[in-house]
DNA sequence: CATTAATATAAACGTATACTTATATAAGGA
DNA sequence: TCCTTATATAAGTATACGTTTATATTAATG
């Protein structure tokens, strides 16, 4: 979810059309003539920022003004500050790695190359 | 810039080795333990979340022990919400593509909606 | 109902990126 | 000094991604 946000306004063409939106609303045409860019270019982006849910659209005859939504950003950045912010023991997905770096504790680097079983001191 | 820094966060495996950065400083060897990932994967990652300004690093003895510098996110996340909020004029690269949405208004796609505050006649 | 306008989707293609394997560097010990 | 530990870098490879060209879809218009 974060990755797909992130990802999406990590690209150059992609954050002008967020820019854009963030001053005025567009349809596809507008940007294309504004950024002088093709049309399915324009297009194929606003589709990413959609599904990361920055960018909204309202249908206008053939037209599909997009907007940014700002408020949706807000959210997702407060909830990536909670996510960061959270320890990680209640965090979904982290189960595992957190299991491994309890076990980190004092040992850091020493303890990975026990394989050989004559290094282990019972 | 922000390009940089969004690019950054928005990689699955760079996300992780921030979120472990934010419960605790670690240094490459144990975000390779704990994530199980070889070590020049980590490192790799490392120098891209390094290039971003969201990891620093710091040496003890052959160590490198890395940390998330939320301070630095924080004003990074500042400076986009500044960045997005800035009339457009104001916006250093942005000269031709404002002249051009100046230009929109009455022809292409109709309306010129203000959604900016400076807009609004009193 | 055929045509035009606005947008979406598909296929093809080149570049960027993430990952692996192998090797290099740098700092501490033996 | 030689060896080990910790990390970085290089080269190779496969996949993801952005772009273009071409075509499909959907809604107004004549």
């Amino acid at each position: 979810m974060f990755e797909t946000v992130f990802k999406a306004i990590g690209e150059p063409t992609r954050l002008k059309i967020l820019r854009l939106l963030a001053a005025q609303d567009l349809c596809v045409c507008d940007l294309e003539e504004v950024l002088q860019i093709s049309q399915p270019r324009v297009s194929q982006h606003l589709k990413v920022l959609k599904q990361a849910g920055l960018v909204s659209e309202r249908r206008e005859a053939q037209k599909r003004i997009c907007s940014f939504d700002r408020g949706q950003f807000t959210k997702i950045i407060e909830a990536f500050n909670d996510f960061m912010d959270k320890p990680l023991d209640e965090l979904e997905g982290f189960e595992q790695i957190n299991i491994r770096l309890s076990n980190l504790d004092g040992k850091s680097c020493e303890r990975k190359q026990c394989t050989d079983i004559s290094d282990i001191i019972l």
